[in-house]
DNA sequence: CCCCCCCC
């Protein structure tokens, strides 16, 4: 009964569907799920009545015909192999009575039909809404949208005796029936008028397909022909259906962001490009233009435009570097065209938000993506730093948002962003994609791909600025940002706690290249490196800012200076301390600097660099006395390379003496949440 | 072919 054929696997291995879930931009809070109970489409009241197949349908709906909601049976389902899709997909055996089509697939947001029981074999079903894709030779048609007619069982056989369509569509002549109910496409009365045929757009021959009169396929444009542009003439392929294998298609799609032109200079060469990303029914995706295609259409490119895009190269998206919810992405190419549409624009969805409350922000797990909506507080100004990392200058803007939770949270541009960002009368800013962080407590950070709007059109952001003209700017408000609150630059106790054994175990600061990973430990000192802790330092003031790099001792009280190249007559003493940690489940050597390890020491520099020139045994009881001391400690950690070999440096960010009250506490939530009863005799209550 | 998103 259901002929299922080897092609199956090879269509699994071609085709590849994702879900409107938005991947890698789910907060802990948001956690996609297929519903247990989905409640089974509503019947016909004459649930006991078969509607009739459309005939035909689908061998039209493969000539491109638009054939209105037709009425199809499900001959076979087929689950393919998960292919790192989040969601099953399902390939589907349709017939229309006088057709059937092994190469349909269903939309992901239709699987619940097939987990709850209702699509099931022989039921009959009414596609709502579908599109038919040429995927090489083949022609995929995806349903979007189907509603299931029958119960199941209701219809126990195959209706009608349907040929088999070619995997391209077509239909072999010898086993063709009823040709001549099949209309052509431009004599059709359903759906818009087709286009003219074109001999020459007629690439792949007739060879599986005799009967040219009806198995012509659709015109496809044909990007060679410079200016030969014309909607009329195009197919419009959904975005989701896009793969790598296919060389000639058109989408139809808006943008919905539009990177700055950004300049590289590397190993591998320089040049300059910029993104954008596109959005349409079916999907989106991400398309990159590079050096010549980047000067052609970063001007013809506007935000919330609907544009045709023909014939990008598609490859692999890196995941790393995208939330985009697309296993691939587009890079542009010689033969890319980028044409304005102008047409009704009513199907193609605009940006869409996902709003998280500012109040919500703090139960957000630290990098993931969220969009937030929120009232321009207070807007710092920009900022010019270097990182240390690349030595990169960048700038940065903090500013404040607010909503009607009654919470507040620091955000920071960057860049252009930052720069041109007027914060004046506390506009509403609504910002998609940007990352949540733990600095300060919770903070947001925008990226590149971040998409800002200021004051935009929207209800939700008129009553924000509602709220705030009435009640909202005398609110009493908390912010989730602020120092100390979640490992503060005030060393107490802060966000990503960690004991040391699990700092080694799970590779902190191995994963990131260069980049150092902040966490929070409670840590008794157990050994310190007394010798080589101080240095002479160079005690020049450039720009407001200590030197503070180690001179050479020339012995005659002049002191040199390689870094700031001149000659000293003094310098000042400071610290690098190296000291072991060691808590109940390991022991780390860590590094401290001058201000740190002043407190550790509880000695200044100065004071120090005395002891060790005129009483050696002052000197050493400094140490002694700062062994065995308990602290909470602020860490970052990074892997570094000492010839050949990667260690990661732990550098103590702030240190202050433990909190027993804060540790206790977390000590007995550990206790419950591992499943122990903490004693009635401890007074739990008195702790907690 | 980029992939930086920086601050502690």
């Amino acid at each position: 009964m259901v002929r299922l054929g080897s092609s199956w696997q090879l269509l699994s291995l071609a085709f590849t569907f994702r879900t409107s879930e938005f991947r890698n931009r789910v907060p802990a809070y948001q956690i996609p799920s297929i519903p247990r109970s989905i409640p089974i489409d509503p019947l016909p009241k004459s649930s006991m009545s078969v509607p009739s197949l459309s005939e035909g349908a689908l061998l039209k709906i493969c000539q491109g015909d638009n054939v209105d909601k037709p009425i199809l049976q499900v001959l076979g389902l087929k689950k393919l192999a998960n292919q790192n899709s989040s969601s099953d997909r399902y390939r589907v055996f349709v017939s229309d009575g006088q057709y059937s089509n092994s190469f349909s697939m269903l939309a992901t947001q239709m699987n619940d039909k097939i987990i709850n029981g209702s699509l099931v074999n022989f039921c009959l079903i009414r596609a709502n809404n579908y599109v038919c894709n040429k995927s090489d030779n083949r022609k995929v048609i995806i349903l979007y949208d189907v509603d299931v007619l029958t119960q199941p069982g209701q219809v126990s056989s195959t209706i009608g005796e349907p040929t088999t369509l070619n995997p391209d569509g077509t239909v072999n002549s010898t086993n063709a029936k009823k040709p001549a109910s099949v209309k052509r496409a431009a004599e059709s009365d359903v759906g818009p008028p087709m286009a003219k045929r074109s001999p020459l757009t007629t690439p792949n021959g007739n060879q599986s397909a005799p009967k040219s009169s009806i198995l012509d396929p659709r015109p496809v444009y044909s990007s060679s022909g410079a200016g030969s542009f014309d909607p009329s003439q195009v197919s419009v392929h959904p975005i989701a259906s896009l793969t790598p294998y296919q060389n000639k298609w058109t989408i139809k799609a808006r943008v919905t962001h539009k990177s700055d032109i950004r300049r590289w200079n590397n190993s591998r060469g320089e040049g300059h490009l910029f993104s954008m990303d596109l959005l349409d029914e079916s999907g989106e995706i991400r398309a990159t233009a590079f050096k010549e295609q980047c000067d052609k259409y970063y001007n013809v490119v506007e935000v919330g435009k609907l544009y045709y895009v023909t014939s990008c190269s598609l490859k692999a998206a890196n995941k790393q570097y995208s939330t985009l919810n697309n296993e691939y992405e587009m890079t542009f190419r010689d033969s890319t065209e980028v044409i304005p549409c102008n047409e009704d624009a009513s199907n193609i969805p605009t940006i869409t938000f996902n709003f998280v409350k500012i109040k919500d922000l703090a139960a957000a797990s630290k990098d993931s993506v969220v969009d937030v909506m929120g009232i321009c507080k207070e807007a710092l100004d920009a900022t010019t730093l270097t990182s240390q990392r690349t030595q990169k200058e960048f700038t940065k803007r903090d500013i404040r948002l607010v909503d009607n939770s009654c919470n507040e949270v620091n955000l920071t541009l960057w860049g252009q962003t930052a720069e041109t960002f007027d914060g004046a009368n506390n506009p509403v800013v609504v910002v998609k994609n940007c990352k949540v962080s733990d600095y300060n407590g919770v903070s947001l950070s925008a990226l590149s791909s971040s998409v800002i709007q200021i004051n935009p059109d929207m209800p939700q952001a008129h009553s924000l600025k509602g709220w705030f003209e009435s009640e909202g700017q005398s609110a009493q408000t908390q912010s989730l940002t602020q120092l100390g609150a979640r490992g503060g630059a005030d060393g107490s106790i802060g966000s990503n706690l960690k004991t040391l054994g699990e700092v080694k175990i799970e590779n902190l600061g191995m994963s990131s290249e260069g980049k150092p990973e902040f966490y929070s430990t409670s840590a008794y000192i157990v050994m310190l490196q007394k010798d080589r802790a101080l240095y002479k330092a160079c005690n020049r003031v450039n720009d407001g800012k200590a030197c503070n790099k180690k001179v050479v001792d020339q012995g005659n009280d002049q002191y040199r200076c390689e870094k700031c190249n001149s000659q000293l007559d003094g310098f000042t003493w400071r610290i690098v301390l190296s000291f072991s940690i060691a808590d109940s489940t390991d022991n780390t050597w860590v590094t401290c600097f001058q201000e740190q390890a002043e407190t550790i020491l509880n000695k200044t520099a100065e004071e120090l660099g005395a002891l060790y020139d005129q009483d050696q045994d002052g000197y050493n009881k400094v140490f002694q006395a700062a062994t065995f001391k308990h602290y909470d400690l602020r860490l970052s950690c990074k892997a570094e390379h000492y010839n050949d070999e990667q260690k990661v440096r732990h550098t103590v960010r702030s240190v202050v003496p433990i909190n027993y009250d804060d540790y206790k506490q977390r000590l007995i939530k550990d206790l419950e949440s591992a499943g122990i009863e903490i004693p009635d005799k401890l007074s739990k209550g008195s702790y907690l």
